[in-house]
DNA sequence: ATTCACCTACCAAACGGTCGGTAGGGAGAT
DNA sequence: ATCTCCCTACCGACCGTTTGGTAGGTGAAT
């Protein structure tokens, strides 16, 4: 039994259930051990809930990077990294489900730490947005803004999302994607 | 002391915490009451979730069917349906973060009921979206896809809102609105 | 006399976490 | 070859605290 095996194990019961709907009991159940045991692998349950969301956010940050340094169009780089998102969303949704639903259970020594790898992931977003700004693609004013439309919709995904419904990950973000980029409306000029 | 000012202080507690992280007793310190008394009002914790879930859908789904039931174009009465929304999960934010972030720890023998009252809710966006495709101005052919999309921004705007910042709701409302609409290209025919 | 709103005291269960102990395996010395 | 020593991984009992919920009683209003 390793670290890792404990880890996993949390992040699916966490991410399924939140955090304080689990009990360590639970955690030490899924790998088939006493609870105390596991406190020779792990320092608390609130260390468990920082390591996963390090986890998620290191997943996503390096997925999106090799994305953010390709040399695209705009278009095409937004479109991409949805999709490279959305991926990884879908994929490991237990673990970005405690990302998403389940920072606010980080008590405040461990909050800072966290916050500002959460910047580094948002800012990733905000450049490539910027880049369309620059070009002159983009015809928005506010960039912070429409990242935080954009993930909205993204990350909104893992509260219906179904691996055995009808789209694909890749659907879903290519269609989330024409809606953001050319819009709703039929283009009447 | 009643039953509507104990599920105000639940719904800001809740809405603020989580309901797991929430115990009775800090209800009751809300309120001025001891633990046991709030057993005269309410039958029990799951008692006082299913009444805000109900709340909250019920205020957002009479809202939204005032607009809903007006006669206005597609593209204004999803204007107006997405600033109604916004307007309503903002200002009522503490219960809004009860409905949208909290379902999942109702017990199975609540949920059934309250699943049939969330499509009632969702049916209502689905149908707005209907008529702009039947009157040919949006251009999807998945209604259901395009509400989660847009439900997806709007419903994340609770987890960054800042009563306090630079953007009223109306204002966010508007900024998705147009991204919505009109897309991120420019359009360049 | 009854009802209402509330209190105090209590319960069993569950919580996160600690602790002493131990089985097993590998390394080093004899 | 065997004995010693230590380390890792785990058990199971236990700790104090908190949990949701119950029961019996009290005092004021009707």
């Amino acid at each position: 039994m390793s670290r890792e095996d404990i880890l996993d194990a949390a992040a699916k019961i966490i991410g399924e259930n939140g955090y304080h709907a689990t009990s360590m009991r639970d955690i030490a159940e899924a790998v088939q051990l006493q609870k105390g045991s596991l406190y020779h692998h792990v320092s608390s349950k609130q260390d468990i809930l920082f390591e996963l969301l390090e986890q998620a956010l290191n997943l996503l940050i390096t997925h999106l990077e090799k994305v953010a340094d390709q040399n695209l169009a705009p278009e095409q780089k937004i479109r991409q990294a949805m999709r490279a998102y959305l991926e990884i969303l879908t994929t490991n949704i237990e673990l970005s489900s405690v990302l998403l639903l389940e920072h606010r259970s980080l008590k405040p020594e461990y909050q800072t730490a966290h916050i500002t790898r959460r910047d580094d992931f948002e800012s990733i977003w905000r450049e490539i947005i910027q880049e369309g700004i620059d070009a002159g693609q983009f015809k928005t004013t506010d960039p912070a803004q429409v990242t935080r439309t954009l993930l909205g919709t993204l990350n909104w995904t893992i509260t219906w999302f179904n691996p055995n419904g009808p789209l694909s990950p890749a659907e879903i973000a290519d269609q989330s994607a024409n809606v953001f980029l050319n819009g709703l409306l039929t283009c009447n000029e």
